[in-house]
DNA sequence: AGGATTACTTGCAGATCGCAAGTAGTGCAG
DNA sequence: CTGCACTACTTGCGATCTGCAAGTAATCCT
């Protein structure tokens, strides 16, 4: 995804998708943004797959560019920077529900605990009501983590 | 997505998908076999987003190697390989038609003409019959191609 | 005033990438 | 059965990107 200047390489929506996406980082990024509630860079580096502090900047520089996250200064507390999805980045849910799926069934049935187990059955029989809630959370700005971290 | 060892940086599923998935390239050649009918290295190579041929190889060595694609030489003309999705691959349904949703809706809206807006509103409308249509050519080895090329 | 906290930057070695060229095995026309 | 074309790669190389460790700037906290 880097090495890209602002050219999209074909004209497909998947390609124009993952000129923006297509790396390793950023769509675990917007998973802790999306279900995990965290909203700063401190948060975000503690996330538990150890991603160095020049490419978090980095990604959620791009991220920001790309208008999926937005950026403002806390209020209270200036030295820190929270950290928003945008509409646009609201709007990946799906992306990110179906990953996680696919994942799940494939790549690491193991660590699915019965908490998962049940998360996953919930999400597979209510797609919609579940995409409704990350919705509603986000509209609320509710921080409470969705989802267990799966041992992260 | 390269620079892993095999190792899962955490128990999260997002992030192990993302371990196999997590790059510029894979999901564009997963693209060109559920949609486009793509099987041989020739075609991928002339997708549209010109891939080196090294990167090319190395990604469906890597697809192969997680149980996402299988290859086998063409009986007919033993210089040809052709690919195709396994069960795990085709099962990626799901999060290409979200992907590509999503880049429709957010990053290629210019791109999108009435061919495109009419199977957009199709997918979005019968998501579950779209995939069952994509499915069930992967299990007839259907290769006409479902979709336009977008331009690409 | 001094130390801790947060969000980054910087420097560098090593890995990865894109490009161009080369190679191996096979098919096919003459 | 020879020679050329075709398909699927592999190799070499310079440019870019990555991960790690260390450093910096602004801000709070006592």
């Amino acid at each position: 995804m880097p090495g890209l200047k602002g050219k999209h390489r074909s004209g497909c929506p998947v390609g124009a998708a993952l000129d923006v996406l297509g790396d390793r980082w950023s769509m675990l990024i917007i998973r802790d943004l999306m279900v995990r509630g965290y909203r700063t860079f401190k948060e975000f580096q503690g996330s538990g797959e150890g991603i160095a502090t020049n490419i978090l900047a980095d990604r959620l520089q791009r991220l920001e560019t790309a208008g999926i996250v937005s950026s403002e200064k806390d209020p209270e507390d200036a030295r820190r920077v929270f950290y928003r999805l945008t509409e646009k980045g609201i709007d990946l849910a799906p992306v990110l529900l179906e990953l996680l799926m696919w994942g799940a069934r494939h790549e690491a049935p193991k660590s699915a605990g019965p908490v998962m187990k049940q998360m996953m059955a919930m999400m597979a029989k209510d797609r919609v009501g579940f995409l409704a809630e990350v919705r509603k959370r986000w509209e609320e700005r509710d921080l409470t983590p969705l989802i267990p971290k799966f041992g992260g």
